[in-house]
DNA sequence: CTGAAAGCGCTTACAG
DNA sequence: CTGAAAGCGCTTACAG
């Protein structure tokens, strides 16, 4: 490939000045530039960026650590069209790779392999299926180790508040039952997420802490998971309830894709929705406005959560103070017709 | 940081006795190993990977370049797990980045900046909404040009056969109105996506050439585009057409989330499916399956597509000649509820 | 078995 | 206004 050399050359220059005109320092005269650009386009040279970065020690590269397997998800699409726009308008190259999202320590190599391409920050988007021993400590010594900053999403790490964002799942869950209670609903199923992913648990506590609250009757059998988190899952694990015959009017479903499975063994059994039992799905997944009833949701605000963890990065970059103060995000209330009031 | 230097002063040896012990190059006694192993173990010492890149000539680095606002497509999540997998397996580091899906020249700047950090091959995901004049010639006049190989995801690129891999979306298109003919219908709308997009174009033409064949009426006003290509435009398509007051059997749609939105449409209006209507959609998306009547479609092979472009991508990285033949793929019938036989 | 030296492609004071 | 030299952190023949 051509390098500066060429370039300097075949203008009969060297190597600095042709530098020098590339990186607009020091003083040419406008010949000489003239000339050096004529050359640069003649030879089609670029500059070498691992030379670059090497020499001037920063690389201008933000790292981006996505976790595999997110194939239903739209967060993940999401969270790489809005870190490139906040790259490129940064003028910094977004690098992202992805890692196995069920173990921490393939995701700390990972973090390492992007320092060791002296990435200058760095955004870990944290599994929800990753919860071993020792996470939180693990990544808060980790960003005090590491010699450019790193930000987590989807976790929260007390000690280092302004270097996380994460959504809070027990809120967001809690929101949907609270909705179905206040709106008449006393036995209100629930269709858990597999327990393995941290949002999972948080999201089941977060409707046991409503009814609780209520005093409502807590009914172990009320509640019932399946062979996936997705729409699956959602459908064996409604047939589990029906085959249960509890009474209950509604179902609070881990996520939109497992409401639309229950919808489905539902109306396989002939239950109606909303008239014999309501669904309240969370996410609020484009999709569940197309169901057969619409499927009332909540809102997750994916994007917020992301231009947090993109604002605090280049804070932390710029070396100037957090201005962000809540990095702990809940949701909103989607009302569609899968839900009906019960009256007395 | 801590450098070579600063384990061979620790160790008391010259860099380059540290740089074997860390490439097993050259014979180093045991005990200089072990001392040196044990300095980089104290030190936490990592090699920069840009100097060593630098300095070997090789980065070992694969890019992959992705197209931003695929929000709603599996394909991208399974493009970026396959192709990880792949490099990890392989020993290479991926790095990935997105572009602007609209502007082809965009994306040739992104892959020279890919080249500019020394990238020893790369995968280009081409956007179905890049539909310029000379893309093909642009494409393949850039793979003879780049220094390292590029392979073009989703484009057919006639002159460069063995650096592409491309969906037949013609005849993805056809399987679905043949099967639909072959089953009675012989009036049958089609739903289409935005004409921007190279793929909404060709499975447009699927469906014609399909009707033309069979020596069907080929009726403009059967076939109807919405304010987008999924589930919102596919809802606004379907009330024109019922709006025409035309007679129709059957609906190919343009994608699956194109026939969920028709489907709701259809049931808004009374005209149940499939009893008063057929409805078929492309791509086999996994929710399909869960829709009431869940949604005929045409498998995709996405997987396939992706692996064969890894392989060609690996096989030039070798210099190896490449032993892929096909590299224009069709799909595969699903059939569902939504499709009655017509008996006449 | 080990080290001095040159080189990868660039940038950056500094001297002229 | 321009260039020689040193340096970024590594690797690689080559000499000893």
């Amino acid at each position: 490939m051509v390098t500066i050399l060429d370039v300097a050359r075949q203008v009969g220059v060297s190597k600095a000045t042709v530098s020098n005109v590339l990186n607009s320092k020091g003083r040419v005269s406008e010949a000489t530039k003239k000339a050096v650009f004529k050359a640069i386009e003649e030879l089609d040279y670029r500059p070498n960026v691992l030379a670059q970065s090497l020499s001037k020690q920063v690389s201008d590269t933000i790292g981006l650590l996505i976790p595999s397997g997110y194939h239903t998800s739209r967060y993940i699409t999401r969270l790489i069209d809005m870190t490139q726009e906040l790259a490129n308008k940064a003028g910094k190259f977004l690098m992202i790779t992805q890692v196995d999202g069920n173990d921490i320590e393939l995701g700390i190599q990972s973090i390492r392999k992007l320092i060791d391409r002296r990435c200058d920050g760095i955004i870990y988007y944290k599994s929800s299926h990753i919860e071993e021993i020792d996470i939180q400590n693990k990544l808060e010594t980790l960003i005090e180790e590491l010699p450019v900053p790193l930000v987590v999403l989807n976790y929260n790490l007390p000690n280092k508040p302004d270097y996380c964002v994460w959504f809070d799942h027990v809120a967001i869950a809690q929101l949907a039952v609270v909705n179905l209670i206040e709106r008449g609903h006393k036995k209100i199923a629930y269709i858990s997420g597999q327990q393995h992913m941290h949002t999972s648990r948080a999201r089941l506590q977060g409707y046991q802490d409503a009814m609780k609250k209520a005093g409502l009757e807590l009914n172990s059998r009320l509640i019932a998971g399946g062979s996936d988190s997705h729409y699956q899952g959602g459908y064996d694990a409604c047939k589990k309830l029906i085959k249960r015959e509890l009474d209950f009017s509604a179902i609070c479903c881990y996520s939109d894709a497992m409401a639309i499975g229950a919808l489905k063994a539902l109306k396989e059994n002939g239950i109606s929705v909303p008239e014999d039992v309501s669904i309240f799905g969370l996410d609020n997944d484009y999709v569940g406005d197309f169901m057969d009833p619409p499927i009332s949701s909540i809102d997750v605000p994916v994007d917020d959560i992301i231009s947090i963890a993109g604002k605090l990065l280049l804070e932390h970059m710029q070396n100037k103070l957090p201005t962000s103060k809540s990095n702990s995000l809940t949701g909103q209330l989607v009302h569609r017709k899968s839900v009906k009031d019960i009256i007395d």
